[in-house]
DNA sequence: GCCAACGTTGGC
DNA sequence: GCCAACGTTGGC
């Protein structure tokens, strides 16, 4: 199973407000970047991806369990963009910061420090153990 | 608030 | 098809 991370802002879509979507989740939409895309219609149902605050938090918050394969965006006009539906799966015991990452030697790779504007990026599955483990949290 | 990185647009 | 101009993102 693929691993992934997902960007947000959080005063546009936070973790909390992922949270209070519950099981029913949410679709992850807006999307408008042709390398996101390409990603979210890799993204199967059941695959994990960690949950990224930008702008003031600047830390992996969360891990979010992909409920809903790719289907057009209706709020795309172009009809060319489309999305995926997550649900909250738990917060990181302890978030890991974007700080951490850069000081960790092995995540040096990690679309995330290398392609900080990607909003929706792979993560491989060393790097996703790497940070479960910063994040006192079990792989899965 | 600034600026670097990146993607998109549009003129040629 | 190239490339300059521009807008957006996101870290600092």
């Amino acid at each position: 199973m693929a691993h992934w991370l997902l960007k947000s802002e959080p005063s546009t879509w936070s973790w909390n407000d992922q949270v209070k979507a519950d099981a029913k989740g949410t679709a992850w939409d807006g999307v408008r970047n042709h390398l996101a895309k390409k990603h979210l219609m890799a993204m199967k149902r059941g695959e994990r991806a960690f949950f990224y605050h930008s702008g003031e938090d600047k830390r992996i918050v969360g891990v979010v369990e992909v409920i809903g394969e790719y289907r057009p965006d209706p709020g795309d006009r172009t009809a060319s963009f489309g999305m995926v539906d997550v649900k909250a799966v738990g917060p990181l015991p302890v978030p890991v910061t974007l700080a951490l990452c850069k000081a960790e030697k092995s995540l040096a790779n990690m679309v995330l420090l290398r392609n900080s504007r990607l909003s929706v990026q792979p993560v491989t599955d060393a790097e996703w153990a790497v940070v479960c483990r910063l994040g006192a949290m079990k792989p899965a």
